[in-house]
DNA sequence: CTTACAAGTAAAGGCGCATAACATGACCCT
DNA sequence: AGGGTCATGTTATGCGCCTTTACTTGTAAG
C-alpha cells in the first residue's frame, strides 16, 4: 500500500489524474505537461521524477484506461452469459459506454497518437481487452455452420471497427458530424444488421 | 494560371504541400508550422501572409483533401453504375483507397483534430463528399421492401463508420494493431456481411 | 545525530507559435 | 522612364512548453 509519502504523497497518480482531466476538457492537443504539473500543485520539472516525459505520462494514462476497459469488457461478457448472443452484444455496447464514461482515458488511448506497442505493459493490457471481444465472437460463431463461419478474429475486428467508427465519427465531435441518430442507436442497429448477415439473428426481428 | 509571381511564386500552395508531406511522415503531432515554412524555403513569419495560423494551414490541407475525396467518391459511384450495388461497394472501397493514396490529406482530415465546421467552405465540401455515400445508400435501399428499409442516413452512417474504423485501427498503425487480415479484406467482408443482413446480397454468395 | 536518498525547486537552453516593425520588389499609372 | 503603392517577404521580439542540470529539503535508516 502506498503510504502517505513525503512531499506530495503520491504525485504520480495525481499527475495521471490531472492529465485525464485536462485531456477530457481540452482534447489531446490541449493537454500540456506544465499545466498538469500546475494542476497537481508542483513545478513542471517534478514530473520527471515519475515519468520519462510528456509521452510517458500520456502512456500511463492510456494504460490505466485499457485496464478499466478490459475489466468493463469482461464484466459485460459475463453479464450476458450464458447467452453468447447477449454476451456479444453487451461487449459491443461496452465500447461506447466506456468512451462516454471515461473520455479522458479514451482520448489517451485512441486519440493521443500513442502507439500501443510503446511499452510491453501497454501492449499486454490492450491485448487483454481485445481478447475478450474475440472470445465473445468465438463463442457466438459456434452457432454458425462451420463451412460458412468466418474466422472469429475477422468477426471481432468488424465489430471493433464499427464500434470505433461510430464513436469517433458520431459520439465525439471530432469532425463535428451530425447525424439524426444517437450513437447508441447507430451502433445497436449496425451490429444488429451485421449479425443478421451472419445468420445469427432471425431475419425479421 | 498562376504565373510565377513574386518572391516565391505561389507560397500558399507550397506551404500546403509541405504540410501534407510532413503530416504524412511525422504524423499529426510531428507537424510544425516552422518546419513547413523551412521546407518551403521561407521564414515562419511568412506563413502568416497566407494563413491565419497553424490550424488554418491544416484546415486548408484538409479542405483540399475533402475536395479530392469527394471527386473520388463521385467517380467510384459512377463507375459502379448502373448497378446500385456495385456503386455502393465501390464507394466503400474508395474510402480505404483514399486513405492509402493520400495519407497526408487523410491525416489532416481525420486525425488532426480539426473540426469540420471550422469554416463554411470546409463544412460544405465535406458535406459534398458524404452526400455521395448517402446517395449510393439511398439508391441501394430501393431494393429493400419499404417496411423493413432503414433510413438511408443510418445505412450510410454504418458503412462510413465501419470504413473509418477499419482504416483507423488496421490500416494506420495508430494503435499498432495487428490483424491476420488486410484492411481491404476486412472492409470487403464486413460490408458484405452487412449487406447480407439487409437482404441485399444472396444468403450464400 | 548524521548520513544518504528520494522528491521537489530553480535556472537555463531550445524550439514553436504568434505579433509587430521594417524591407523589397512587382505592378500600375501617368 | 519614374515614382507610388501594396503585396509579400524578413528580422526582432515575447511568450509558453519541454527538457536537462544543479541545487535544496525533508524523511527514513543506522
Amino acid at each position: 500500500m502506498p503510504k502517505r509519502g513525503y512531499h506530495h504523497g503520491n504525485l504520480r497518480q495525481a499527475l495521471v489524474d490531472a492529465s485525464l482531466a485536462l485531456t477530457e476538457t481540452k482534447g489531446p492537443t490541449g493537454f500540456t505537461l506544465s499545466e498538469a504539473a500546475k494542476h497537481a500543485g508542483v513545478t513542471p520539472a517534478a514530473v520527471y521524477r515519475h515519468f520519462a516525459g510528456r509521452e510517458d505520462l500520456i502512456a500511463e494514462a492510456a494504460r490505466q484506461g485499457y485496464e478499466i476497459f478490459a475489466d468493463l469488457m469482461e464484466y459485460a461478457f459475463e453479464t450476458g452469459q450464458p447467452s453468447s448472443l447477449a454476451s456479444f452484444e453487451a461487449t459491443g455496447r461496452a465500447y461506447l459506454a466506456f468512451a462516454r464514461r471515461y473520455p479522458g482515458h479514451y482520448v489517451a488511448m485512441f486519440e493521443s497518437g500513442i502507439s500501443i506497442n510503446r511499452t510491453p505493459e501497454l501492449a499486454q493490457v490492450s491485448a487483454r481487452a481485445f481478447a475478450v471481444l474475440e472470445k465473445a465472437a468465438a463463442a457466438l460463431s459456434e452457432h454458425i455452420p462451420p463451412e460458412k463461419r468466418p474466422p472469429p478474429q475477422m468477426f471481432s475486428a468488424h465489430i471493433w471497427a464499427m464500434s470505433h467508427g461510430v464513436v469517433e465519427l458520431f459520439a465525439r465531435g471530432s469532425p463535428g458530424t451530425k447525424s439524426p441518430f444517437s450513437p447508441e442507436d447507430l451502433l445497436e442497429s449496425g451490429i444488429g444488421i451485421y449479425l443478421r448477415g451472419l445468420g445469427l439473428i432471425d431475419r425479421d426481428s
